[in-house]
DNA sequence: TTCCGACAGTGGGGTCGCAAT
DNA sequence: ATTGCGACCCCACTATCGGAA
């Protein structure tokens, strides 16, 4: 198959807004791509590469050669080229790659390179990644999408299950399955505004406590433990400790679903940015375990022994959990069997407080009675986190690109210092509604200094309500402070930057 | 006909590893 | 030694399509 072929299908999929034309026209392509090149199609129409990232971003990109004037590669090219660049290492690996791309993007024309550009930098914006590939998959092959999906989740990958499915129809599809020893994508949690809005929309639940640490799935058999992030790393040789706890369990085989957490002496979480830092350095993991260790808090278990237990419901698997998991080392919860009582929600209610005064970052609701639903963010599991607010000023606004282009989108923030200055606090794009995003980019272009391009500096008049989860240490902003997810709630018109929050305020909210 | 679940898009800050300077 | 880039950790929110109610 041609590059060209997948190139003109992924515009023809990024031109049209119809989830179902999408999926025809991926199905389409798949149908007459041979067994043994699927995987890699698929992958591509998923907009990713199977090597995973290859070591080329922005900067590789941004100057291509000269397009060539008629198509000659072949995917089978693209991902010999792709794999020779994911190989490059060591001195001179920056214009070995260089050279590499250049010599792929050469014999590229002018649609091919707009397709391989995105392709390579992760950012393909053709309005379909993986779920849509998947469901084109299931179409070229005549099989049931939701037995398709079921596949790729539990083997992995859809190229491994397009493979199969191309070759051997879809019978194959029984033959994935979950296996001790091969990661499923985790099950996500939605968001509730408080708990008892998670109470109303669950029913029969359990409320447990919400560890702001690194995501875990640890898969032990015997002797052998490996761990996974949640977009399914494999992190194993960094946590020397929890692969030590996981050995000690009462059970044979196990798979695992977790948080791995910094506590100080007294149990309370260190900041995330410490747990974060562990978890991401591979040097001297014996030094780091000793002076920052990381405590394993489990709240799932998706098998044990020869069991599958992704079907059961909550109530089930947690009893199994309760088994192989000694209390200490499973999450903290409070099962609530009728949410309509007052003084079962009372309870809740007020657990969901003790956890905050531990330090931690909320709670998670979870029906009792849903199945594990592996990569899926489901309504069953619901996030409740408490929200703060500040009123800071707009010091400048970014150009958007997609579907933000011709629009002022990212906001730089800024409080206010004692001199009447502005302090930067960070930058959001979050929130806003198409209305909000026209209304600001009338007002902030009326209020305009300066303009190069990708920058709108305006005179620091508007004050805009921000949401927020906390406030960290930063070592990018003048201040030193900077918020967590800050979003946009709204503009506050009725106020005046003299009257927006203080960087004192702001600092105040800094851990400790 | 309306509602709502799932998906894609739009990017944010922090940290680490590695190569280049 | 410092800097820049790439990768990956955490994440919120809106718009839209299309099936469910």
């Amino acid at each position: 198959m041609l590059l060209a072929d997948l190139a003109r299908v992924s515009a023809a999929v990024a031109a049209t807004g119809s989830r179902s034309e999408k999926t025809g026209l991926l199905a389409g392509l798949l149908r007459v791509a041979a067994p043994e090149e699927a995987p890699v199609v698929v992958t591509y129409l998923a907009g990713r590469l199977p090597q995973g990232r290859v070591g080329i971003g922005w900067s590789l990109l941004r100057d291509a050669p000269a397009p060539a004037a008629a198509p000659s590669l072949t995917v089978r090219d693209v991902d010999r080229a792709v794999g020779a660049i994911a190989a490059v290492s060591g001195k001179g690996a920056r214009a070995e790659r260089q050279r590499l791309l250049s010599a792929l993007m050469g014999a590229a024309t002018a649609e091919e390179q707009r397709f391989l550009r995105g392709l390579l930098g992760g950012e393909l914006r053709q309005g379909a990644l993986d779920a849509l590939a998947v469901e084109g998959l299931a179409a070229a092959a005549g099989a049931p999408p939701e037995d398709v999906r079921r596949a790729v989740m539990l083997g992995g990958s859809a190229a491994a299950v397009a493979r199969e499915l191309l070759a051997h129809g879809p019978e194959a599809l029984s033959a994935f399955r979950l296996e001790v020893g091969r990661p499923v994508l985790p099950m996500l949690a939605q968001t509730a505004k408080d708990v008892d809005d998670a109470l109303d929309r669950l029913g029969p639940c359990a409320v447990e406590e919400k560890l702001d640490g690194i995501r875990v799935q640890v898969h032990r058999d015997g002797e052998r433990v490996r761990i996974w992030t949640r977009a399914l790393e494999e992190i194993t040789d960094r946590l020397p400790e929890l692969a030590r706890v996981a050995r000690e369990l009462p059970v044979e085989r196990a798979v695992l679903d977790g948080e791995v957490i910094a506590l100080d002496g007294t149990g309370r979480p260190r900041p995330f940015q410490e747990t974060a830092g562990r978890v991401g350095s591979r040097l001297d993991v014996a030094g780091a375990a000793v002076s920052v260790p990381l405590s394993p808090v489990f709240f799932d278990l998706l098998a044990v022994d020869d069991h599958d237990l992704l079907a059961l419901p909550l109530t089930e698997r947690h009893a199994e959990l309760a088994r192989a998991v000694p209390e200490p080392l499973r999450v903290r919860r409070l099962v609530v069997a009728d949410p309509a009582d007052a003084a079962a929600r009372a309870a809740a209610r007020e657990f969901a407080e003790a956890v905050l005064r531990h330090g931690h970052e909320g709670v998670v609701v979870k029906a009792l009675d849903a199945p594990y639903n592996a990569g899926r963010r489901g309504a069953s599991w619901l996030k409740v986190k408490p929200v703060h607010t500040l009123d800071l000023v707009v010091l400048a606004a970014e150009w958007g690109h997609g579907r933000r282009t011709g629009k002022l989108s990212n906001l730089h923030l800024g409080a206010r210092r004692p001199d009447g200055s502005f302090a930067m606090l960070g930058k959001t794009f979050k929130g806003l509604t198409d209305a909000l995003l026209s209304w600001q980019t009338e007002h902030l272009l009326a209020l305009s200094v300066s303009d190069d391009g990708f920058v709108v500096r305006v005179r620091p008049e508007l004050v805009v309500e921000i949401a927020y989860d906390g406030v960290q240490r930063s070592s990018r902003y003048p201040e030193g402070v900077t918020l967590r997810f800050a979003r946009v709630l709204r503009y506050r018109e009725d106020k005046r930057a003299s009257e927006a929050d203080t960087v004192a305020t702001v600092r105040g909210f800094l851990p400790r």
